[in-house]
DNA sequence: ACGTATTGTGAGCATATGCTCACATTCGAG
DNA sequence: CTCGAATGTGAGCATATGCTCACAATACGT
C-alpha cells in the first residue's frame, strides 16, 4: 500500500508531495464539494460505504480531482473530523464562556447543554468518525486537547462559583459532568435510531435537574 | 462477495449449507478455539486486525479449518457478540433479580451495578464489535432484546418498591437509569484508555450516589 | 489391515478499494 | 490565437482479505 507514495519518496528538503494547495475560491469550493460529499455518504450509508471512488461518484467528479486535494482517504476523514472538532470546541467554548452571572443554575445548565445538544444532532456521525479505525489515531487526539480545554473551563466555572473549592474536587465534579452530558448525548443517539416512546426532552429534562442538582450539591 | 455463498444458494428444504456441525468435544474445543482466537485478537490489535486469515494463523490452524465451523467472518464475529451477550444478559438480570428486600437502596444499586461494571471491564471490545458495520445489525437486534428485559425488568423493581407509580413514569425513570449507567460505563472505558490522576472509583462513587439520589426521589 | 467418513490444509481465486498516471480539457497571460 | 500551466479524467494497477476446493491426513468401525 505504501508503494504508490514512492514517487512522494524521501521527502527531504522539498517537504510536502505534489498535492494542489487551491489558492482560489474554486479551488476551495471543490475541496468543500468533496468534504460535503463525504459527510453525506457518512451520515446515510455509514462510514462503511465512504470511499474514494463512492465520493468521488457522488460528488459527480473523478477519484484523480479528489487526491488533487487530498493526500489520501484519511485526510479526507481527518479534515472532515477536524471541522466537526472545530464547531463542537468554538460551540462548547462559547457556551461555557457566556455570561455566567446568571443567579439560576438551572439556567446556566441549560444554556451550556443546548449547543451541545444541538451539535450532536447536527452531527450523529461524527462518534462514527472518532472510533474508525483509519483516522481514529488522530482525530482522538484531537477531540482530546478540545476534551481538556473543555474540562478545565468547567473547573475555572466551578472556581468561580464557589471560590475555595477543592482543586481535586472540581476535577472531579468536572469529569462527573461530562460524563452526565455524555449519557444526555447518549439519549439523544438513542432517540434518533428508534425514537422511544417517550418524548427526548421529558428524559432530558431528568438528566438536566440531576446535572443541576448534583453540581448545587458541590457548590454548598 | 455474494459469488462465494452460492453453494447455500437458495435455502431451500435442505436448509443449512453444508457446514459442519461438531459434535464431539473436540469440535466443540476447536470451535472454541477460534471464537477464543478472535475474541484476544479484538482485544488486542482491534476490529480492524480481525480477519479470517490472522485468526486462522493466530490459533495455528489453516482457514479452512475456521471455515469448517463457521460459514463466514460475520458468523465468528455474532457468535463471539451473543457469548458476550449472554453473559451480559444473565449477569444483569440475575443482578435484577437477586432479592431487593434491602433496606437500603444504596446497597441494592450497589449489587446490581457491580457485576455490569465488571462486565464492562472484561470486554471493553464489545461495543466496537456491537458497532462493526459486518456484524452490527444483527448484534445490535440482540442486545436490543436484552435491552428491553433490562429495562422491564427495572421497571418492575420501580413497581414493587412503589406500588402506585404511574407506568409511564416507571418507564421514565428506567431509561434515565439505563443513561446513567451508560455515563458509569464510558467513564470505566476512558479510564482504561488513559488512566486518570483522578481514581475511577471516586468517579463511580459519585455517579451511584447521583443515582440513588435519582431513585430516591422518584420513589417517594 | 482395510475402507470410509470426518476433518485439516493452504495455494490461490474473486472481489473490493485505495491510489496512480498517461492523457484530455480548461484557463489565462501575452 | 497560442501555448504553457493548472486542473480534470478514469482505466487500471497493487494490495488486502474473504473464501474455496482439490487434496492430505487422521479417526474409526469392521
Amino acid at each position: 500500500m505504501s508503494n504508490y507514495s514512492q514517487s512522494q519518496g524521501a521527502d527531504g528538503a522539498t517537504g510536502e508531495p505534489e498535492r494542489r494547495v487551491p489558492s482560489g475560491s474554486r479551488g476551495v469550493r471543490r475541496r468543500n464539494l468533496i468534504l460535503d460529499t463525504a459527510a453525506t455518504l457518512l451520515a446515510t450509508d455509514g462510514i462503511e460505504a465512504v470511499n474514494t471512488n463512492a465520493i468521488a461518484a457522488r460528488a459527480g467528479i473523478s477519484v484523480g480531482s479528489v487526491y488533487q486535494y487530498f493526500a489520501n482517504k484519511a485526510d479526507i476523514l481527518t479534515a472532515l473530523g477536524e471541522i466537526y472538532l472545530s464547531q463542537l470546541r468554538d460551540n462548547t467554548v462559547a457556551a461555557l464562556e457566556q455570561d455566567l452571572s446568571d443567579t439560576d443554575l438551572g439556567a446556566v445548565v441549560d444554556r451550556v447543554i443546548e449547543p451541545m445538544i444541538v451539535f450532536e444532532r447536527a452531527h450523529p456521525a461524527f462518534g462514527t468518525l472518532l472510533s474508525a479505525p483509519e483516522v481514529g489515531g488522530t482525530l482522538q487526539a484531537s477531540a482530546l486537547q478540545v476534551d481538556t480545554r473543555v474540562l478545565h473551563t468547567i473547573e475555572a466555572l466551578l472556581l468561580r462559583l464557589r471560590p475555595g473549592i477543592d482543586t481535586q474536587r472540581a476535577r472531579r465534579v468536572a469529569l462527573v459532568t461530562k460524563a452526565l452530558y455524555k449519557s444526555m448525548s447518549y439519549l439523544v443517539h438513542q432517540d434518533e435510531r428508534e425514537p422511544d416512546t417517550l418524548p427526548i426532552d421529558t428524559l432530558l429534562a431528568d438528566m438536566k435537574r440531576i446535572l443541576v442538582s448534583y453540581l448545587r450539591e458541590q457548590l454548598d
